[in-house]
DNA sequence: TTTTAAATAATAGTATTACTATCATAAATA
DNA sequence: TATTTATGATAGTAATACTATTATTTAAAA
């Protein structure tokens, strides 16, 4: 028996489950490598269904639109990191020390996880660093939140918030200390791969940096 | 005599000084409001004309495409902003206010600035908070970055990072605790906009609240 | 096993976008 | 006055973001 991670996604966000076909699946799999290769704004269902082999139309069948494909993929990725979290965390009692997991969790390149056949975690890190933030940064937010497309990103946030308390129980703004450790760990690392001189990390190119960064700014202002 | 700013512009942004003529004047400032009020995605350069009473080939004739136009307003708020930042600080000798100054400049809204004829500040800002981030997110930021488009940007990070050594000599990510200070204003402001659940200042949708929460984050990091 | 429904493939078509090219005219400059 | 330079008007193209139609295959229900 094959173990597989089934993420719940929110149905309105697609016509058809790409879950439950062949064709469905590769649409995933094809929008997530063509994303990352083109970036978004050159992303097309065109080049997708050439990819994957099969008509536009076909496509279209399963995605109203390419913004939407975006969502999708970009939630799948919050749903899996909010379950990794947890898994990854779960024996952890000690706050701080769990804060600090969940701080290289999100500031880490991910491994692809093989329990999820179609997906590449790894790339999808990528595609989250550079497209992430033009799933919400867009005139349709209100009506997409109506919608719970964000959910996902904001029960992460939450369970950040709540870690982020468990250290201090008064600290003030654990959602937007949460948001930010989330967005700050992708800026940084877009900046430090293309405009290194933002930040103070330019030599190594390495991940580690941004963490031991991330854990100065959150426990100094958690346990001041 | 009428004082005017002029911030210098790259001029690989454009074909043609668009500073120089009614015409370019035109393009920049319906281009905001155009941009501010469509987005980004569905602001067009034939909208763009329409708006201002000209062809798409004379906007064409101006810039190139919409993301240089996009570029060259961004670049251009970020070059005023390091003026008023210079201008609104020059007297403030104690780094800590200083710095405190800046940090509420940089979370404000602007108000409209007379001296700059074409252009209204406080929808500019409003681009930034939405599409700022637009600019850089792309294939092309190397390239881009290789053209110094980015230039504006680093130099005011660079300017709060001066500003934030001279608080602390010995803090290490200077670079990085500026360009994290500009994003994190500009999301945890749509965010309390848009997504109030990413922060900690839902009810009333004020911006004192996240310069508060900036300067707790700033200051008991670089204060430890 | 046959019927029927559902999914896919193949093809065509439309409005809009993101440009490029051409030519005439008006205004500024030499 | 001649001539460069900017603008306006118009046309045209390739690509994008879709919608619609019909035929074919596959799978589930009767």
């Amino acid at each position: 028996m094959k173990l597989e991670v089934q993420i719940k996604m929110n149905a309105s966000l697609y016509l058809r489950d790409p879950e439950q076909s062949e064709l469905g699946k590769n649409i995933i799999k094809f929008s997530i490598e063509l994303i990352h290769k083109h970036g978004f704004e050159a992303f097309t269902f065109k080049k997708l269904a050439e990819a994957i082999g099969t008509t536009e139309a076909g496509v279209y069948r399963y995605f109203e639109n390419k913004h939407k494909l975006l969502v999708y993929i970009i939630s799948w990725y919050w749903g899996w990191l909010e379950f990794q979290i947890g898994y990854q965390t779960k024996n952890v009692t000690n706050p701080t020390s769990k804060l600090k997991k969940v701080i290289t969790i999100l500031a880490s390149t991910v491994e692809d996880d093989i329990t999820t056949g179609h997906v590449d975690e790894s790339i999808l890190h990528q595609i989250l660093i550079s497209e992430g933030s033009k799933a919400y940064l867009t005139k349709q937010v209100s009506q997409d939140n109506k919608q719970e497309y964000f959910k996902p990103y904001k029960e992460l946030c939450n369970s950040v918030g709540e870690i982020i308390l468990e250290c201090n129980a008064k600290y003030k703004y654990p959602h937007s200390l949460a948001s930010t450790i989330i967005e700050v760990a992708h800026l940084q690392n877009f900046f430090m791969h293309h405009l290194p001189s933002l930040t103070d990390f330019s030599k190594s190119k390495n991940e580690d940096q941004i963490i031991v960064f991330l854990n100065d700014l959150v426990f100094s202002s958690i346990e001041k």
